[in-house]
DNA sequence: GAAATTATTTGCCATATGACAAAAACTATT
DNA sequence: AATAGTTTTTGTCATATGGCAAATAATTTC
C-alpha cells in the first residue's frame, strides 16, 4: 500500500486525512498467471495499480489472431479506460501475464475520491498525462521501423520485461509472427 | 468560438459565466500551410483547438526521417502534453497540414481556467480520455497489419482527411515508403 | 504563363517477413 | 519419472515492401 501512495504523491499532495481515505478505498488483490482483470463484452468496473507482476491489454483482431496491445509492469495505473469512463462494454481485455499483486478500486470507491479529495481529479489529470505520453512514446516508433529495430527499441523501452512475458505475446505485440521473433533473436545474440 | 463551446459542453455544464470566462481567455488564431505550432527543442507553451484545417505530430527518427505520428483535423483540441505539462523541450514538431484556423489559449490562461472554474479538470480528464482512446484505437491496429490493410483501416478512421494530406505525409503515419502507397493506392481503385 | 521546384508514379532488383509444417525444447500433471 | 500439452525453433518457399533512380505530374514562384 505504501507503494501506492508514494506514486500518488509524486503527483501532488496530500494530507495524512487524505492518505488514509484512499487506503480505506483500495482493496488488495491478487491475480493469477493468465486470469483476467476484465474482459471484453463487459463494463470494466475498475481501476488496477500493479504492486507485482505483468499485465497485458489484448484483443482478437477480426481474422481471430489475438494481439497484445501493451504491457504494464510494477507501479502503474491502468484501467479500460473507453470501457470504464464511459460504461459501454469492453472491446478487449486486460490479463495477467505473471501471477500478479494489486490494489483495486471500485469505480464507487475511485468517485468517492473525486468528490471527497480536492485536488484529486487534477493529480488523476496528471497521472493519465503522463500514461499517455510514455504508452505514445512506446507506441509510436514501432510502426516506421522494420522488426529487428522494433525489438530492440522494445528492449530499451522495457528493459526488465523480455524475461517475463512469452515470446507469442510480444511477437504480437511487435506486430510479428513468433517464427519471425525467434529468428531476430537469434540473429542479435 | 461557439464550435469551441460547443465542443466543451459535451463534457460537463457550464453556466454563461464560465462560458464568458473561457471565451476572455481564449484567442483566435491561424496557421498557413505548413507553419508549425510548436517546435522541437522548445517548450511548449499552448493548446490548440481547430476550428478548420488539418494539423500533423510529426518527428525526425534518428536516421534523419520525417515521421508523422498523428492527424487532427476540426473539432479537436491538441498539444505537446509532454512538453507542455512538464515544461520540458519539445522532442517533435507540431505543424499545419493545410491552412488552419485555430482557438489558442496560453499555458498562463489554461492554469486560470483550472484555478477558476469549478469542475474545469474534470472536464479537461474527460477530454483527454478521450483522446487518448481515440488515438490509441487509430494507431493499435495499424501494427499487426500489412500495409494495404493499414492503408484501408486509414480510410475508415479518418474518412475526410485522404485527399487533404500529401501522400508522403500519409506513407510516414503508416510506416510506409510514399512509393509503396502510391502502389497500393494503384491496386486498390 | 514559363520556369523551377516539389510531389507522385513507375521500373527493377534485393531482401525481410509471412505462411505453413515439422522438429525440438520446455512445462505441467499425475 | 513418464506422458501429454504447450511453446519455441527451424526449414522451405512465396511475396510484400524497401532502396534507388528515372520519368511524369502537380504546384509554386517570379
Amino acid at each position: 500500500m505504501e507503494m501506492l501512495i508514494e506514486y500518488i504523491l509524486q503527483f501532488g499532495n496530500l494530507n495524512q486525512q487524505q492518505i488514509g481515505f484512499i487506503s480505506q478505498k483500495a482493496q488488495e488483490s491478487a491475480l493469477k498467471k493468465g486470469e483476467y482483470f476484465s474482459e471484453a463484452g463487459k463494463i470494466a468496473r475498475k481501476v488496477g495499480f500493479i504492486l507485482d507482476g505483468v499485465i497485458r491489454f489484448c484483443y482478437y483482431s477480426n481474422t481471430g489472431e489475438e494481439i497484445t496491445s501493451y504491457f504494464m509492469d510494477e507501479n502503474n495505473f491502468f484501467v479500460d479506460l473507453n470501457s470504464f469512463d464511459n460504461k459501454i462494454p469492453s472491446t478487449g481485455y486486460v490479463q495477467a501475464v505473471t501471477d500478479c499483486k494489486l490494489i483495486v478500486f471500485s469505480q464507487e470507491n475511485w468517485q468517492e475520491l473525486s468528490n471527497t479529495i480536492v485536488g484529486w481529479d487534477k493529480i488523476v489529470q496528471k497521472i493519465l498525462s503522463k500514461a499517455m505520453v510514455e504508452k505514445i512514446d512506446k507506441i509510436n516508433p514501432l510502426l516506421s521501423e522494420d522488426a529487428t529495430t522494433r525489438y530492440l527499441k522494445f528492449l530499451e523501452k522495457y528493459p526488465k520485461l523480455t524475461n517475463r512475458i512469452p515470446l507469442s505475446y510480444l511477437a504480437s505485440y511487435l506486430g510479428i509472427t513468433p517464427s519471425s521473433l525467434s529468428r531476430i533473436r537469434k540473429n542479435i545474440s
